[in-house]
DNA sequence: GATGAATGAGGATTCATTCAT
DNA sequence: AATGAATGAATCCTCATTCAT
């Protein structure tokens, strides 16, 4: 899966030291993490080197610019979800078992890197510019077989098929929305959704959420 | 702190003391605009003046600084929304029915001013201090009368008593989160999502989605 | 002739104040003694601003980029000779008596502004670009006239017409070396050619330059 | 300080010291022409490294700093000139027999290297501290004998004893400007000063101006 | 109320240089 | 001899803010 760092013109540099490599993911790490709180623009390259422990000019050893490194960022942190959506939609469709299985997966994932969601939040907002490249590579055309199989779903006899497009994202948003909303429902619910049973507790309800909404039997009144 | 007419406000402009009320406005919508499609990281106050029309220092004749124009903006925003949901919220529980009712309102004040969920979005994934404030005083116990009355419905047959948080979350992301991808749905599928069938098409699924979730009869299994 | 800063987009500030004129001015004669000292590379906003007595940021108030500010200063300083070059080819031609006159008047112009031909060698031997749309609305036609008009004169009984372009260009190196090598031959010869005798002296030897190559009579042995 | 080579240099390869010696004489060789093209302070090290293809602080296994290197490139590049002129002046004086003799040598070594007069003039203009030390030891003296030689020829009956300094200088400028204006004239008549038929010319062109300026027969109205 | 001018702080980025490998 | 990594200093430039007009 080793596309990393495509816009990082300059200086990748061709054969990676293990000392260099390890500084560059942790450039990454803490790329990561500020970029998931406070976005691109909110970021100081200045924040990055403090949090690395390192001087500004360095990173510019791993990465050709702000922006190289928000891409690498981007890049990184979605091949896993990635991953495991291409691999889950792969042989079959959006019945209830399988979704549930989907949604527990991708919530798993996510749970090792809260701040993913928020990371693709801020760039979704602000215009998406450089998901644009990586998801017409990758999640388009899964979102495209995600909606055919949906379509050979007993679900199509609730939902019509121009609304399959709206369930898929509306799932996308209350996973997406679930992190997204964590340091606030922290701070007055102290509740953190970074902990373990809370992720559960919304997997849970993911679960029954898919049930509900895309059941194996068609529903009772049909 | 200068809170900028509480009501609708654009349609019907407020009483205008001639020239700096509305100047003061034109500040506003620019700036709503901006720092929705940006953040207020992203959101320069050139960029502000520029489509204002007006010199930068003017903006201080308005605003105190920046962030008093952040949070006049985010203000002048959520006070119609905040109106509906209290509003409707007053007398009764979440059946099915007046929830669709809400969902139904909700969406049409916010398809009056489709940048207002992205400006709260970006102001949660950024912790959300301005709204803190705002929505300690109003949100916070709608939130919880909110989740008194779903307990004594019958949803609650089906979904747990803490699971109702979880599901009126899951209705704000998914109402939020639809023009949150605004934008990039445009760019993606052609689709503007301000298209006035767009958001109907939108309020129907939710709709529907309410009564699937939050059925006013007992499930058939129970 | 106010075609000053042609590429200084943003700032270029309707009207301006009496003061702001005035520091305008004062970058711009920092500038141009930088500039013709050290070349644009060479030469720093800091440097500049320090020179004018004001911090960095201000010289943005005046001038929209360092590229902008050396544009200026080069259309500010050719101004002048290009005028005078206009001015004195405009009737007649490169005889003998009026390009002695040419001579005389390019001399006194650069007199007083002895960086000029710094400023233009710079700018010359790094590409020229910025002095490329100046001079193909002024020289370029400028160059043509003379041309066309030496052709008509005695001198090309001596002078093939090809090498007429050569003779001007000669002429064009003699006078802007002079000022060019200023700087060492203060430092070799201990003569500064700012000096209003050196100048003097300098601008008879071209006088005698002139009579001697471009003779209003036709050569004895012709 | 690594004198490199002090003969012509570029087409017959010195005695090579296997890799190192051709590494920097290749380094030379990218510096010369960026050091012509965009004087010391516009040239970086790593365009340098660039063209050489190497990475930067190979650089510094031949030569001790940019300056050094700098340094390097001058004294290669002038080696030669200073050769012609010390040879050639070496007997005689600037008869016009002579002068045009070693006008044309002059022409013949910069046709080889034409960066090299933009190079000087850089240099000059900058300030040329540079090139004092050379010049000091060589070009000084020999500007004094040519000088001495002049006086003794039938030019002194046109050009005053005190003018003949300025005659060697305005050659001087005639030649060296010839190159130096070379990209600009490229660009404007799309003639390359380093055609040979270009070069040829420009030296015809200079072999007249010195019969004219400095006939060996007493001009005709003496 | 509007704005030209000025500026402290800080933004991303480049540069020449060093050093361990 | 070559180079990845690191960095102090400096680059151009932007930002939010102030103030006199």
């Amino acid at each position: 899966m080793s596309l990393a760092s495509a816009s990082a013109a300059r200086p990748a540099p061709p054969r990676r030291t293990p000392k260099g490599e390890r500084t560059a993911e942790r450039i990454l790490d803490a790329a990561e993490a500020l970029f998931a709180e406070h976005g691109y623009a909110g970021t100081t390259l200045r924040a990055v080197a403090d949090r690395v422990g390192v001087r500004i000019p360095s990173l510019y050893n791993h990465f050709a610019s702000k922006d190289a490194l928000y891409a690498a960022v981007l890049e990184r942190g979605l091949a896993p979800v990635i991953a495991v959506l291409s691999d889950t939609l792969e042989p079959e469709g959006l019945g209830s078992r399988d979704s549930g299985e989907l949604v527990e997966r991708v919530m798993a994932v996510l749970a090792e890197r809260p701040e993913l969601p928020r990371l693709v939040q801020h760039e979704t907002l602000t215009g998406g510019q450089h998901l644009t490249p990586m998801l017409r590579s990758w999640v388009t055309p899964l979102f495209a077989r995600a909606h055919d199989l949906a379509m050979a779903t007993p679900a199509t006899r609730r939902w019509g098929p121009e609304q399959i497009p709206l369930l898929v994202l509306a799932f996308y948003h209350v996973v997406v929305g679930f992190f997204t909303i964590a340091p606030l429902l922290h701070e007055w619910v102290g509740e953190d959704p970074r902990d373990e049973a809370v992720i559960e507790r919304q997997t849970r309800f993911l679960r029954q959420l898919v049930e509900t909404l895309l059941p194996d039997e068609p529903p009772a009144d049909a």
